[in-house]
DNA sequence: TTCGACCCTCCGGCAACGGGAGAGTCAACA
DNA sequence: TGTTGACTCTCCCGTTGCCGGAGGGTCGAA
């Protein structure tokens, strides 16, 4: 006695699933869920009904706003790990998503409490070149936390290796085109003493023992954490539109206290902003 | 000595204002901020260094994903009061959304544990006509919470002005293309009992005195809060296919126990799939 | 003058569908 | 056996908030 499960029209099939006879078309187009059956005369979609744990797992997916190419991964995982790991590394996501969102709120809140906002302390400062071990790529906005965090990894690994302390904090700069493309070459690096050298496999990861050039910087304390640099970007740079000429070399960061955990408050940054030597 | 406040390019403004030179052209075009002069010979854009703060606030609203319209309503609030009821509704909705989330997830996690899901316990019910006060409306699947709680308002006010008590639990009727086209005609009602007519100006309010049809229905009963509805349709529209006839009209839902506060695993609900009458 | 950096305006594309047109199909009732 | 009326099909365009790129003008310092 084989009974084969029946099957449905798209808009029972809708019924069963609470997913949308647009969306249903939708995802046979984009080959998340193909009908069991298409007649071949008509192109009705006929749709089995043990597709319909599918259409809910799909349903329950797309509501997390996973990406479509995502969800086939999901589906087409082999095992239960590999379906978990994607899922797992999804929400993750969102978590991280979330306390973006937290830190942005927190940030709109200081901004509309209409504390005047301190003016920010400027100074113009002469800087000489300095040697230091660095890590360089071309980064978009959104990679650039993360590649940081492991840019910043790369130096301690390499400085561990030389018998040198840093000889400051770390610090990174961020070409001109990364604020206007949302993308731009960045170089993390770390201060170290005239002389040292990384190993050659530090080299071949990826760290350059570089000097960065020197000049006059027109300098500002950022405090606290990223989502509200663009503040003292605007203060500093309104600064020295104001009293210097602005040059269009890389912007420079010194993080001498980074944030505590998940606190970022306490994080103190040096922003330097690049200006014209006076004659 | 009147000091103007400096213009600059659109590529400092950029670097001012962390947003990207594409964003702030497209800004331009959707009238969010429009340069403070442009240079009629070339279409060059100036923009003046007072307005960075107004830049920094459209983008931690933005980061915050709220719409450009709302933005512009922020932006052009009359004063701080209308301003900061504009930005609460929207973190409202952001708290709603996160809520709707977690739900997901939980519903996820459920739906991936395995428990090889009871299977639904159906039973088929002749049900006789019923006499109801009714709301109706075409409802869009995204508005349908808010719509439902404010009919169930008008429902209960209209009750209580007729000295009759309610004859059963409320519960509403979803027409197919609720489910098809995400938006349809759905009826929430509550049983009367027979005679009981609403006040006038509860008819004025949109209160009809109707009777359900009755007749032949696969009925299951659904545990727990929405996020997990579809797995009920699925496997009570499964039953149906393989042992009854589907009937076109509306599904029906009555609503036993609703869920207790924050917490909807303890919500019961009847759902009722109308079926061909056996001859 | 000349070069490289900067700026302009289109035009097209993205994700994940929804709306709607125009046309073919299905099933139940008369 | 028609004849509805509900159902389904395939395009094609619109949505939101930008990004990418082409093709071409501008600016400023050497």
């Amino acid at each position: 006695m084989f009974e084969p499960d029946p099957v449905v029209s798209i808009g029972e099939f809708s019924r069963l699933t609470y997913l949308s006879v647009k969306t249903l078309r939708h995802y046979h187009d984009v080959g998340l869920l193909e009908p069991a059956a298409i007649d071949p005369s008509t192109g009705y979609r006929r749709y089995s009904l043990d597709q319909v744990p599918r259409a809910h797992l799909i349903r329950r997916l797309r509501d997390l706003d996973m990406p479509v190419p995502e969800v086939r991964a999901v589906l087409r995982a082999p095992d239960d790990v590999a379906r978990d790991a994607t899922i797992r590394s999804h929400l993750e996501r969102m978590e991280a998503e979330l306390a973006r969102t937290r830190g942005v709120v927190a940030s709109l809140r200081e901004l509309l409490s209409s504390a005047p906002s301190a003016p920010l302390a400027v100074t113009f400062l002469d800087v000489p070149v300095q040697p230091v071990f660095a890590v360089r790529a071309t980064v978009a906005a959104l990679d650039a936390g993360g590649w940081y965090a492991d840019a910043r990894l790369l130096l301690d690994s390499a400085l561990a290796h030389v018998d040198a302390r840093a000889a400051g904090p770390h610090g990174a700069t961020w070409a001109h085109e990364y604020f206007e493309d949302e993308r731009g070459e960045v170089v993390a690096f770390v201060p170290v003493p005239r002389g040292a050298a990384p190993r050659a496999r530090d080299v071949a990861a990826g760290v350059e023992s570089i000097e960065l050039a020197g000049g006059r910087f027109a300098v500002a304390e950022h405090l606290g954490g990223f989502d509200d640099f663009d503040r003292t970007y605007g203060a500093l740079g309104s600064h020295v539109v104001r009293h210097a000429a602005g040059l269009p070399d890389a912007i420079r960061e010194v993080y001498r206290v980074g944030p505590d955990g998940d606190d970022p408050s306490v994080a103190r940054t040096d922003v330097y902003w690049p200006v014209r030597a006076t004659a």
